[in-house]
DNA sequence: ACATTAAGTGATT
DNA sequence: AATCACTTAATGT
């Protein structure tokens, strides 16, 4: 049996059912900054996280991306429930942020498994609960916060994901995850600077206030 | 030393 | 908050 797949999900799947899931899934490594799902694709597996953060991104007609939520370990994707359920296609990309290692599923599995473990119904259940609230929280930083808010927000998202207060990016990147342009992340930025939430250098920030 | 890329800034819409 | 136009600073060759 998989060790990790036993460390992490231990307690909340049972026994007989990691057995099997270390028995069918297949472990895959993806490198920071590979592309996992692509809008529009057919979703054939279901990804469950051992290790690592994975970004999920929606994007609009100009084919302009915006960030939605990070998964990290323990996650699944309930948009990926969503598209194995009714057989459609997907409707956002994800992409590796850091290095990551995730255990594929076959979706006819995990239909077989709806059924045969009851664990495995909560778990998807509750991710599909927890997935909605993040969705929910991202709505509302879109619609109710101000930039420097979304701005911070999502600097410290970051941090957490990558288990490090100081994060190697470029403001032109915050700017095409945040949806914005390179010259309103660089003056949010010095401002944030300035109230000694963040310090800035080139190609680092450093997250102050965690 | 020169070119390239990242970041800072004023002005305009 | 977006865009333009320009400057300044850091980094690679």
């Amino acid at each position: 049996m998989n060790n990790e797949l036993a460390f992490h999900y231990d307690g909340i799947l049972e026994t007989e059912l990691l057995k099997e899931i270390s028995e069918i899934g297949r472990i895959k490594n993806i490198e920071a900054g590979e592309k996992l799902i692509e809008i529009g694709n057919q979703i054939n597996f279901m990804p469950l996280l051992l290790e690592g953060a994975i970004k999920i991104m929606r994007e609009d007609e100009k084919g302009e991306d915006l960030i939605l939520y990070y998964l990290e370990r323990g996650d699944t994707c309930a948009l990926t429930l969503n598209c194995c359920l009714g057989n459609a296609k997907s409707e956002i990309r994800a992409i590796a942020e850091i290095q990551t290692k995730v255990i594929m599923i076959p979706i006819n599995k995990m239909e077989e498994w709806m059924g045969k473990y009851k664990t495995w119904q909560n778990f998807i259940l509750q991710s599909y609960q927890s997935r909605m609230k993040e969705m929910l929280e991202a709505i509302d930083t879109i619609a109710f916060l101000n930039m420097d808010a979304r701005l911070l927000k999502h600097l410290k998202d970051k941090a957490m994901v990558n288990g490090d207060d100081v994060i190697r990016t470029t403001h032109q990147e915050l700017a095409m995850d945040l949806h914005t342009s390179r010259v309103v992340v660089s003056r949010l930025l010095k401002k944030l600077e300035k109230e000694n939430k963040i310090k800035l250098n080139r190609n680092t920030i450093a997250v102050l206030e965690l």
